[in-house]
DNA sequence: GACCGTTTCAAACGTTTGTTTTAACCTTCC
DNA sequence: GGAAGGTTAAAACAAACGTTTGAAACGGTC
């Protein structure tokens, strides 16, 4: 006969439940092997738990992977308190707009999954993009980054180069997350931590807001 | 008895042998499905094959799939064509650069399938994009990109800030083809076919340009 | 027709997949 | 103590996976 034991002195303080630890195990395998390159049983054993676990605390494979990616793109930044700091300028503006865009895209505390998931997100949307797009990006784009490069070009430019303009700014920020695999590979010691975001960002808004008034000086009225 | 019939009479004119049929179902197959979503089972059939057809052509499952991905990154432009064509200054020369880079990322004539598979495999790389990165990308920014980069800003500025310029200007190229599933979120109606593919490269240039010669401006002589 | 190397096919191989089942376990309340 | 309800565990499930097999069919040469 087995006689099970049981933690019986020591309550061990980071006892974490099947769920929690399904959760965290799922992150991290989802992110390196993708949806379908993750196994159920991969999961389960970095976890430590069951294989039946998954399917008694979530229904199937399906429904574990998009609670982990809603989870993981969720936005935590409340982009209306950056423009309460920074309202001295547009110039002023579009320069913590795009720090702090860039750290909630590359935040070195947000753990690394979290971000390769996303990527990956991007490369092959599944429903959760959507999601991302209306809750995160699109109301930072319209509300935020519009406004200020409207103030920055005085009604001189078409909608369409307008929107360009969005899309350069927008584009070399997420390309640091994007193409980290090619970056890394090109510049194999260019790590990114918080002094770099600060360096990277500062060199963004330079390089764009020369760009900005360029296109803003040679515009022909609209 | 089976009496196999064999093309008689109608030669048929666009016969593929079994090696080819494979090759056109596989990419389509892996850029929608990734490589462990894609079956072989799901290749042959959609190439009209048997499926032992695989593994008698290619070794396995995973040198097709490496063999489908270099062919799609492949470069066909010769960038030292490119820069033959306009050597006049270096802003035209720039201007040049990026526009054939946007042309090789962005070709209407090739199949989407093509660039899906492409993007998926920077945010997942494989082997096949260390492959992709030697031979195409790295030789762009080592001998095209950065002596341009170079001949613009007459040695004012440290390798560090070249780098980022590089990563600016090819941030933004790379973007329309990373974050499209962003980008035709935020809008709808932005198609990319040929002519915008000039109207992106004439904005890029310009935007780039100015970026740098202003930083240029302000960089303390090294 | 007989032989040869190459290609195609149906069938089966052994594994691995996601999921289900069944029983044991623990806590709680009576 | 013991039934109840929620949770975990080992084992088994059918289906699907990549791959292999062995034979049939093919075009070309003698």
């Amino acid at each position: 006969m087995v006689v099970r034991e049981r933690k019986s002195a020591a309550p061990e303080i980071s006892e974490e439940n099947t769920r929690d630890k399904i959760l965290s195990a799922a992150g991290e395998v989802f992110a390196e092997q993708g949806f379908e390159g993750a196994t159920i049983r991969a999961i389960t054993e970095r976890a430590g738990v069951n294989v039946a676990a998954v399917n008694y605390h979530f229904r199937d494979k399906a429904e574990l992977y998009t609670r982990i990616v809603l989870d993981a793109c969720s936005a935590r930044a409340a982009w209306s308190d950056v423009m309460a700091e920074a309202p001295n300028s547009p110039q002023e503006c579009l320069r913590s707009l795009i720090y702090h865009f860039l750290e909630y895209l590359l935040d070195p505390d947000r753990p690394a999954w979290k971000k390769r998931l996303m990527a990956r997100e991007m490369a092959n949307p599944t429903g959760a993009l959507d999601e991302l797009v209306d809750k995160n990006i699109r109301p930072f784009r319209n509300e935020f980054l519009m406004p200020t490069l409207r103030e920055l070009t005085g009604d001189k430019l078409s909608r369409r180069q307008l929107s360009l303009i969005a899309i350069s700014v927008m584009g070399q920020c997420h390309y640091f997350l994007l193409g980290q695999p090619i970056t890394q590979r090109l510049h194999p010691d260019f790590k990114i931590g918080r002094a770099e975001i600060a360096e990277i960002a500062e060199h963004i808004a330079r390089f764009s807001l020369a760009g900005i008034a360029e296109l803003t000086r040679t515009a022909r009225r609209s």
